[in-house]
DNA sequence: CCCAGCATGTAACCAGTTACATGATTGG
DNA sequence: CCAATCATGTAACTGGTTACATGCTGGG
């Protein structure tokens, strides 16, 4: 039988929320938890069918659009149990790949001038993305501080509160970078 | 001709800094570098192979030890150019895999006390990561603290300074959380 | 004598990306 | 009428991991 992998527990803790269709599954894969995990519709599909087929998953089956049927999928007891207990097993030790790290790692054979053009695009791109997670911690924090670590307002909470940080974090960082580029 | 991808760059920054044998870029890839960047030996050997094919590394053969002579590979003109123009390059937008703070998503299903568990052995994790940055910190800043950009000192220090700044605040938001897990 | 470290390589597999393929509904 | 959104799927490929395979040297 197939070992289910971290995708099949990211698909899995949005079938635990709510039943969804493939389609919406890969937009959430971009918008709320695709700032920390991140997937294309023809690895979603896949990984979906060998949910089901783990009995983790089930769908029912809708009439169209398209040439397809549409499936609502949803998580089964079996897959709700297993994804707790997965989510508080011990982590793997972390196999990082920060190409921004790499780049700097490498800068000292690029021209100045061009990296501080590179690094201070990069602040603005992750300036528009801490405004943003500062938006939501307004309206979250706007219908009262979550509290209880057993409901779903307050994990989305505490991963907003860590972009937060690491942006804010990775900003200081950029913008030092950039001051000691500037001769 | 085969597209360079950014296991090519991350090996070829390795070479572009003093001639290395596979098995030492295998090395590096854990202890220093390892740090932002990641790969096994298998993956290694063939990237440096098409890195020569390329004609952005060579090597010269060395006898044994072993059934396999050894490799001494460097990085050519075309190869250092090559990686001064990636490395100030604009970033592609990043693809986040981030597993504990998928892991703290779904932990609303879980144990508070198995999942505070969890959080308590990784605080210590990269407790012991932090101190490991600090003590390389200590010993750049006693040599004089590095400034030229263009220097691979300063780019080293760069990579250690952001270390600093990433595990602290991990470790602030993961303290904050168990302490919200003990209610 | 055994184990750790040095050293390179192949094969099989799993994970992830990109491109191709199809087609209904709704709003401008 | 056209474009965007909803909706699912396959095929080919690239990236990355795990397991297998070999064998020397030096230290305990």
């Amino acid at each position: 039988m197939w070992r289910v992998n971290t995708l099949g527990f990211a698909i899995l803790g949005l079938l635990a929320r709510r039943p969804l269709s493939g389609y919406r599954v890969a937009q959430l894969m971009r918008e709320p938890i695709g700032f920390f995990w991140n997937a294309g519709h023809a690895q979603i599909h896949g990984t979906l069918r060998k949910l089901v087929e783990a009995g983790w998953a089930e769908y029912r089956t809708e009439p169209g659009p398209g040439p397809h049927d549409k499936k609502l999928y949803s998580a089964t007891a079996a897959g709700r149990a297993a994804l707790a207990e997965w989510a508080a097993s011990p982590l793997p030790t972390p196999q990082p790949h920060d190409e921004l790290l790499l780049r700097v790692y490498n800068g000292w054979l690029a021209d100045p001038d061009t990296m501080r053009d590179m690094l201070t695009a990069e602040i603005e791109r992750r300036e528009a993305s801490l405004a943003h997670y500062l938006a939501v911690q307004a309206e979250f924090e706007a219908d009262g501080t979550p509290t209880d670590p057993r409901s779903t307002r307050f994990v989305d909470y505490a991963t907003v509160l860590n972009g937060i940080g690491s942006e804010r974090n990775v900003l200081d960082w950029l913008r030092w970078l950039v001051t000691k580029l500037r001769g």
